[in-house]
RNA sequence: GGGCUGGUAGUUCAGGGGUAGUAAUGUUCGGUUCGCAACCGAAAGGUCGCGGGUUCAAAUCCCGCCCAGUCCA
């Protein structure tokens, strides 16, 4: 269904869909656009829709309030309160409830819920306002340029279920709005206009009112009353509003600021100014921004090309203005970074190179790099701080995670200056190697290490970005194929839900059910079970139906089904029949114990690093168990060692754990988003597990009843399986003690092969090594003090071969091949005519090392030696006339070999002819 | 989860089957100097990330793992 299409049918029928009864009243008009034929709403006469409007409100503002972006709030806030709607704190800016969002994207998210792929409602208070952070990273190079575009912003929610107790509809919703900009902004109504429109998303669609003012769009009116498709759609049994407004506009509107970025961080604007010391221009930059805005609600032009455009109309050169405005650019840019940051490393999520927090990332070196730009000595927790001053009344839960997000972007900054650094360096070595840089280097580069071209032409590196690099990129991205998951057990379907009796007494190993389905003689399902299935990061049960061994139970909806194994008894198996069956306690017991210490971890590593770890994934089987948790560096032998004290503290105290059910958002408003570690609840109920005093998640799984029974946590492995993500292995009870004992033998172990004790095993260790090294430090230095005398030794004791060169031979089995090369290297320095050769023996066989004198190599190579004598032993070698080596692997030849030595010399000088080279 | 790149002297790196580099910088010693910087000379400094395999021979080639970085989902 394409949006025109519904637009046509819902202005087709205006007086349904869009007349509301304030438009009557109060003398609305319904005009259409002389532009585009949009159809809107006002009470003066218009030929354009305010689409084609310029920024009017700029230095003009036409309202009887001025209102910054907190007072704008509060204003907000009364009105709507005065009207009974419930006001609401906001939800987090990491979306935990949706998992097919990373951020909350708007404010009607918070209410969201997938549930089967479909989106149903929630709200916690009915009508209800929410001041929601929404982050957006779409068009984040429009930031800080176009005087409104936020990779933050607060959109006023303002949401109501209509069907229900307290809800109300079109009319009703359009008065209240109307009211909040008459009354408490203070704007006159024939400055208001209404545009049809509508909305549509996630199954569900509806009609929708725009409401504007001097070309500013204020908010947007939302009412979701369809479900399905075009042509096959059916009313909503609760229509929802979702009114959504741009707070930062509403105060703009009221300041006419030359950009909307001037009103709504209150002082951090001006003090960023003053700590760089940049010129204040606010009448240039007020028309600057003031046609920048209307010019740019069109689309038509790229930012860049309309700067030109601009320069021209306020009569000054490029240049000239790029010098005015793009400072402010700078600082725009940058304070809207940081609040972004702000909130999103509040709630929990990190810089990193992976998913949302890649996002983070962008920004932050983003901003990073353009202070760096300008030469501005300011660090952003510095700003972040200033952020937190201004926003403290409205969002109080900021100043308690100041600390924290300080960390976070302390740590983030010193990783931007080291890579940084290497992009820098890798960029300056491409210079200096002066080579052409092809298309596959540039992809290369960008691949494994993230140098973008833009960056390589910043520095002068390259003087174009070939067109090619986007194609193949774009190629290599799409030949990645995402494999689709097989899902068996399509007859599943109609069997009904199994009884889960493991839900509803933990303590059940044996039961009896009755055979509701067999399939493919492997998966047999029951009318009840207690054997928990895979699910929740938690592995299946085992155990036995009938003397079958039970070896995998999976849920599919809410079937339960084991697989047995094979053979059994096929005259058992068959639907209907009353089976006896038993879930192995062993087992059960241990996995158990493994979920249990993982909530007790996860708090314990929070508590001991910081706000910002959450659980990312979670593994519990019989013998071992590891927990994936959210963290900006790997951690520390004494971090480990810290949650792990923490965790068995609280296995020691023995705290009682409780398991409840709650209505899922009453679990959310008493419990916070926090519960949500295990991902999201695809059910409208919550099994919140509390271990008391401690932790408190939503969580399926199964637990222990106090936290003693668990007997101790040990973690085994911490390691950084990508960035921002840590795994913690651990084990848990007997397995704890299993490993312990383990350890223990391969201790016992080392120290007895060292000779020495437990307790003295390293210092031993060390002392090994120590010595082991000083030994060879001595051979060499022995070597290189005797090597002369040695040589001249051998010069002397060598062999005249009647071909008028000198033969030295040797076999060896214990100086090894080091001492020969040196030995060697000197003989022949100290005797021209000598031929060297030594036959060395290891452990996989023979070495031999030549070395032919400079009178000698007249006459015959090294390397032809060595080859020829290998030859001998079964194995080849190589090398040039000075030096030659090789080897073999016949050890039983080496007499015979060392005996021919001099033969095969005379053999092969003198076949010396000069064939060679 | 799937790729890619890298790991060699305290540091930055070169090399890329055949004796580890007169590399840069730092360290130590000596010379020069009133002293410092600078300069000159010399020396020390290495399990070539770890473990297998191929080979007569592996830092080098192949496989697995570890660490770091980076791109994609």
């Amino acid at each position: 269904m394409q949006k025109q299409d519904l637009i046509n049918l819902f202005s087709s029928n205006s007086d349904k869909y869009y007349r509301v009864s304030l438009f009557d009243r109060n003398g609305f008009k319904r005009q259409s656009c002389t532009i585009c034929r949009k159809f809107f709403w006002s009470i003066n006469d218009r030929r354009f829709c305010p689409d084609h409007e310029n920024y009017s409100f700029i230095g003009n503002p036409p309202t009887s309030k001025r209102l910054d972006f907190i007072s704008a709030w509060n204003e907000i806030k009364e009105y709507f309160s005065d009207n009974n709607h419930t006001i609401i704190r906001r939800y987090p800016v990491v979306c935990r409830w949706r998992d097919d969002l990373y951020f909350t994207i708007a404010s009607i998210v918070d209410f969201q819920r997938l549930m089967r792929g479909k989106v149903v409602f929630e709200l916690p208070a009915n009508p209800l306002v929410v001041p929601q952070i929404c982050l957006r990273f779409n068009d984040i190079e429009n930031v800080g340029l176009t005087g409104r575009h936020y990779t933050g912003f607060c959109m006023i929610g303002q949401t109501c279920d209509a069907d229900a107790h307290g809800g109300y509809w079109k009319d009703r919703c359009i008065e209240l709005d109307y009211g909040m900009l008459t009354n408490k902004l203070g704007i006159k109504a024939d400055e208001i206009t209404f545009v049809e429109d509508v909305w549509m998303g996630a199954g569900a669609f509806g009609c929708s009112l725009e409401y504007y003012v001097r070309g500013l769009e204020l908010g947007n009116a939302v009412f979701t009353e369809f479900e399905g498709s075009e042509g096959n759609y059916h009313a909503m049994s609760n229509k929802i509003i979702d009114m959504g407004a741009g707070l930062e506009r509403l105060s703009w509107i009221t300041m006419g600021t030359p950009t909307s970025y001037d009103c709504n961080f209150g002082n951090v604007i001006k003090k960023l100014i003053e700590s760089v010391g940049v010129e204040e221009n606010s009448e240039f930059l007020s028309k600057y921004f003031g046609i920048l805005s209307s010019k740019y609600t069109d689309y038509e032009f790229d930012i860049k090309s309309l700067k030109n455009i601009l320069a021209r109309e306020l009569k000054v050169s490029t240049e000239e203005l790029s010098k005015i405005v793009s400072p402010y650019e700078a600082i725009y840019t940058v304070a809207d970074h940081t609040r972004t940051l702000l909130f999103a490393i509040s709630d929990g999520s990190l810089p990193s190179n992976v998913g949302g927090g890649h996002n983070l990332r962008v920004i932050l070196r983003r901003a990073l790099s353009i202070l760096d730009r300008l030469g501005w000595n300011i660090a952003l927790e510095d700003i972040v701080d200033m952020h937190i001053d201004y926003l403290k009344s409205m969002y109080p839960e900021l100043q308690e995670h100041q600390d924290d997000v300080r960390t976070v972007l302390q740590i983030e900054s010193s990783r931007y200056v080291g890579s940084r650094e290497r992009m820098d360096s890798i960029a300056k070595s491409l210079i200096k190697g002066n080579k052409t840089i092809t298309v596959e280097d540039l992809i290369r580069m960008y691949e494994s290490d993230g140098i973008t071209p833009d960056f390589l032409m910043e520095m002068g590196t390259i003087d174009s970005i070939p067109s090619a690099f986007y194609t193949k990129l774009a190629e290599l991205h799409n030949s990645q194929k995402t494999v689709q998951e097989f899902k068996a057990f399509e007859l599943v379907d109609k069997v009904r839900p199994t009884k889960l009796l493991y839900y509803e007494d933990e303590s059940i190993r044996e039961f009896n059910a009755r055979i509701l389905k067999v399939i493919d003689n492997h998966y047999v399902i029951l009318d009840q079970t207690a054997f928990y299935p895979r699910g929740g990061g938690q592995e299946p049960d085992g155990g036995e139906i009938e003397g079958a061994r039970v070896t995998d139970v999976v849920k599919h909806i809410d079937v339960v089904i084991h697989k047995i194994d094979f053979p059994h008894d096929k005259e058992i198996f068959v639907e209907g029949r009353q089976v006896r069956a038993a879930v192995n306690d062993r087992r059960r017991s241990s996995i158990t114990k493994h979920h249990s210490a993982t909530h007790i971890l996860n708090s314990s590593a929070r508590n001991n690093l910081g706000s910002w770890v959450w659980q990312n994934s979670a593994f519990k089987d019989e013998n071992y168990a590891r927990l994936d948790i959210t963290h900006h560096s790997a951690l520390t032998r004494e971090e480990i060692e810290r949650i792990e004290k923490t965790a068995n503290d609280v296995v020691r105290k023995n705290l009682p754990l409780t398991i409840k059910i709650y209505e899922r958002g009453e679990a959310e408003q008493k419990y916070s988003f926090r519960i949500y570690q295990g991902g999201v609840v695809p059910s409208s109920n919550v099994r919140i597990v509390n271990i008391e005093g401690w932790d408190i998640e939503a969580c399926g799984g199964t637990h222990v009843g106090k936290t003693g029974e668990i007997g101790l946590i040990k973690i085994v492995k911490s390691e950084r399986i990508q960035d921002g993500v840590i795994r913690l292995e651990f084990v848990v009870g007997d397995s704890a003690i299993r490993l312990i004992q383990t350890q223990e033998n391969y201790l016992n172990k080392i120290a007895n092969v060292l000779g020495s004790s437990k307790e003295k095993v390293t210092e031993s260790l060390e002392k090994y090594i120590e010595d082991s090294d000083a030994t060879k430090r001595r051979f060499r230095a022995l070597l290189k003090k005797t090597s002369n005398i040695i040589a001249d030794n051998i010069a002397h004791n060598a062999k005249n071969l009647s071909t008028g060169i000198r033969l030295y031979s040797t076999q060896d089995d214990v100086l090894g091949e080091e001492y020969f090369i040196a030995v060697g290297e000197r003989s022949i320095e100290a005797d021209p005519l000598l031929i060297f050769i030594a036959l060395v023996m290891n452990n996989n066989g023979i070495r031999v090392i030549v070395f032919v004198g400079s009178q000698a190599q007249k006459t015959i190579g090294a390397g032809r030696i060595a080859k020829e004598i290998s030859a001998q032993l079964g194995g080849s070698g190589g090398g040039n006339d000075r030096f030659g080596q090789g080897g073999g692997k016949l050890v039983d030849s080496i007499d015979k070999c060392l005996k021919n030595i001099e033969d095969t010399i005379i053999n092969m000088s003198s076949k010396n002819d000069k064939k060679e080279k």
